[in-house]
DNA sequence: TTGGATTACGCGTGTCGTAACGATC
DNA sequence: GATCGTTACGACACGCGTAATCCAA
């Protein structure tokens, strides 16, 4: 058939338009001006020479032809995914996503430097970085709604149902949850005697941050 | 996942190149220089992180991630596909039979590769091939035996009962019954002034009945 | 030296966004 | 009048081709 002028871009778009039934919503969705999006599509339907959506300035509708076409351009979406995951699977990358904890201290601003490495060897984890308290993060990882926190808390009071890691002389500790089946798997280097008080960035956080990466930040973490 | 720069473009020329095992040859295939295409893949790699193809600048192997990309790759093609003839099964698949009549001179080597074409898009198309005088083949279309001829006239001497466009500058006419109601509907761009005298295969000729056959060779048209 | 991939660079097309327009409720 | 899709138009980016470069046999 004569597919070669249609792209994935046109694809994504018709989904988006036939999910939220609204070329608005859609382009929203998509990231991109509803003009744009109103091209491409009428672009596609002339390539086509098919309309795909019946718009009647209030409702848009798929045509029967728009349903058929949603079917394919769907496979055809989850296949380039499957595509771009499995060769990165190919070669073990580190993805997902990993929901960081921090307390408010100076410390925060070597994690700056430290996630800014992070970001660099593994562009395609997601990082959150969350600013809170000590004792509320510890319990947000014991939930799972943090992967891993550096936070405070007094030397002869390890948090309960999270695994922790002194990391230094200073109050400073790595908290993860204790549910974590990898977090009991290996161990962490924890970080040199250097006490946060100290002004240079202790790159060891960042090893521990990047060990802890290969376990947090698998798709199966999530 | 992270495809969103991901197109159907790249997959495309990942797939010739994993087939030829040659960027050379694989951009012939896509009818680009190989500049492009060497350009287009090293995009995608560098997009996703992971080399697919290893260049040992004699021969070209796929890297495993290589491989992993490509089955989805060629999955997210054939879903496109599939989409593209769905949607124009939707609305009616090009379906019956189309009778061409054609002169015996050279323009018959390109019908050849024009009916392949054909073939490929609408493979639903009975196509019958009969060879004759254009004076005999007029009335055979005229009589509705034939569905469309090519074949030369004197110019000043439009046959009757039919409908005939003038291809090309050369003599070379198409000639439809003036009886078929679609043929009056829209009308035929004619070929670009090219005369069948040349070599060169008149892709035009080509597209003359490509648009031909949107017209005779849907379902009511038989 | 030849075959073949990469890099450099100018150019055309395509894609996007802002904005004006049109249509419908 | 409000909402939503289309059309117009200018700007920027992207993909492409020509050609120079590099690399291995």
């Amino acid at each position: 058939m004569e597919m070669d002028r249609v792209e994935l871009r046109q694809l994504r778009y018709v989904v988006a338009v036939a999910e939220t039934r609204n070329f608005t919503r859609a382009a929203r969705q998509c990231f991109v001006a509803q003009s744009a999006l109103s091209h491409q599509i009428g672009s596609l339907e002339r390539e086509l020479g098919v309309k795909l959506f019946a718009r009647t300035s209030r409702r848009v509708e798929l045509t029967p032809a728009g349903e058929a076409f949603l079917v394919g351009a769907r496979q055809s979406l989850e296949a380039a995914d499957r595509a771009v995951s499995d060769a990165a699977a190919a070669v073990g990358e580190v993805r997902g996503r990993l929901a960081v904890g921090i307390i408010p201290t100076v410390t925060a601003v070597d994690i700056a430097a430290v996630l800014q490495r992070f970001r660099e060897r593994h562009p395609h984890v997601r990082v959150g970085l969350h600013v809170g308290a000590s004792d509320v993060m510890a319990a947000e990882v014991a939930a799972g709604d943090l992967d891993v926190a550096f936070l405070g808390l007094a030397a002869g009071n390890p948090p309960q149902g999270v695994e922790a890691r002194e990391l230094g002389r200073g109050p400073l500790v790595a908290v993860v949850s204790g549910r974590r089946g990898a977090a009991r798997r290996r161990r962490v280097s924890h970080a040199r005697a250097r006490g946060p008080r100290r002004g240079r960035p202790p790159s060891a956080r960042g090893l521990a941050l990047r060990r802890l990466s290969r376990r947090f930040g698998r798709p199966g973490a999530e």
